[in-house]
DNA sequence: TCAATATTTCTGTTTTGACTGAAATTTCGA
DNA sequence: TCGAAATTTCAGTCAAAACAGAAATATTGA
């Protein structure tokens, strides 16, 4: 019928499988420092709020640098073909993977960028815009509400406190996502040193340094409340 | 017997709720504004891997500014006191959120701090310690393992770029937290205008501005990859 | 101390979403 | 165009986490 090119194919691989003597053992063998590398990449992104499968598969195709196919990726981390299929639809939704093909070889395959920091900044500016903007958005919708102005006074204060913080995060994070890679490199390892330049008008470079330890008010114990 | 005083206490709850004609009708009422506020943040959380009710409490404990009971973020969020008192727990492992007390009132209430700048700097801070820096090490362990020679080189190279950007972000992290809520707002100000002293050796305080455009090598088109 | 109240812990339920495997669809070489 | 291979879709399963409610424990005013 029609699935009986599926059943021989079950049966073609339950043949290899026995031919390798342990169903795992397949292509693209990781080494113990790969499989680290990648199990613990699946872990940290579930704390992000990230599928472990989706992060997996990245981690996999930036350590191992070079395009791979989607049954390599299933096989690999021992998922199924279909969580692989959308983990990748997902990945390249984010634009942190896209398809490319060998001659001669109708599969997909897969590849991920091995800049890191340019994967760093793809992360950044997709969660941004997705998750960070639309909060924004909201906090300005409810600032711009005519009944905003009944709330307590002290609750408008916070409300529009938090407003701006996240606007000023996200201007600044769309400035520094402008930036090449090198060059925000550098700003990361100017590091704390920049606070020395912000005195008075911040935004007009300042003529000359000023000596360290003057503004920067240290926080000390318990820090908030 | 032994729950009989519970028993009562739920007949109570009852009869106040028949009371209201409104089993959602009690105290702490929110208005339209703060539950959008609230709502909003319990699902900004959710995608950022905080539960839904703790993002909740701490949102709601946010808007009001004054210290709330558990019962009533109970009674105001339709949760089980019980969760409240696991979400409590976990805000308070987060340095979120602290006990104070009313005088002639046995019962514990809770607040935040009002300062978005601080929860800022605070959920920062936890974040990196428990989720961020574990990563960290776990590539130096990687990096420093004796078998880590015997990976490709390529793959040698990428997971060393990735210890050193997450190293990197990690240290910035630091010395941004240890500025004033203040001196970090100005910081951020700055903004990418900072780019234009990172020129050469970028630690020294450079003595004049450079003109902008110099040294941004913008992005376009297609990011990575 | 005791009883009322407040809080936490625990167990079982519900919900969510990750995941699988089969079926359907698409693609492409022959 | 046909059929095999590749891919996606889909419906159902499963597991983890969130959650509720009861029970146990702790606290405190009388």
């Amino acid at each position: 019928m029609k699935n009986f090119s599926q059943q021989r194919f079950a049966a073609i691989n339950f043949f290899v499988d026995r031919n390798f003597e342990n169903d795992k053992l397949q292509a693209m063998e990781l080494t113990e420092l790969q499989r680290k590398f990648v199990l613990h990449w699946g872990e940290m992104g579930s704390m992000w709020g990230v599928n472990r499968t989706v992060s997996q598969i990245h981690a996999l195709l930036f350590v191992h640098g070079k395009p791979l196919h989607a049954e390599e990726l299933s096989e690999t981390l021992n998922v199924a073909r279909s969580n692989v299929s959308n983990s990748l639809k997902e990945l390249q939704a984010w634009n942190l993977v896209r398809v490319t093909h060998m001659l001669g070889d109708r599969r997909d395959y897969f590849e991920t960028s091995v800049d890191v920091w340019e994967l760093f900044r793809t992360v950044v500016r997709e969660r941004k815009e997705r998750e960070f903007d639309p909060t924004t958005r909201m906090l300005r919708e409810i600032v711009a509400h005519p009944d905003f102005a009944r709330e307590p006074a002290d609750a408008q204060d916070r409300i529009r406190a938090t407003m701006e913080l996240m606007g000023k995060l996200g201007a600044w994070a769309d400035e520094m996502l402008r930036l090449s890679p090198g060059t925000l490199d550098k700003v990361l390892s100017l590091g704390a040193s920049v606070q020395r330049f912000v005195r008075g008008d911040a935004a007009a470079a300042p003529a000359e340094a000023r000596k360290p330890g003057e503004d920067d008010h240290l926080q000390g114990g318990l820090p908030m409340i």
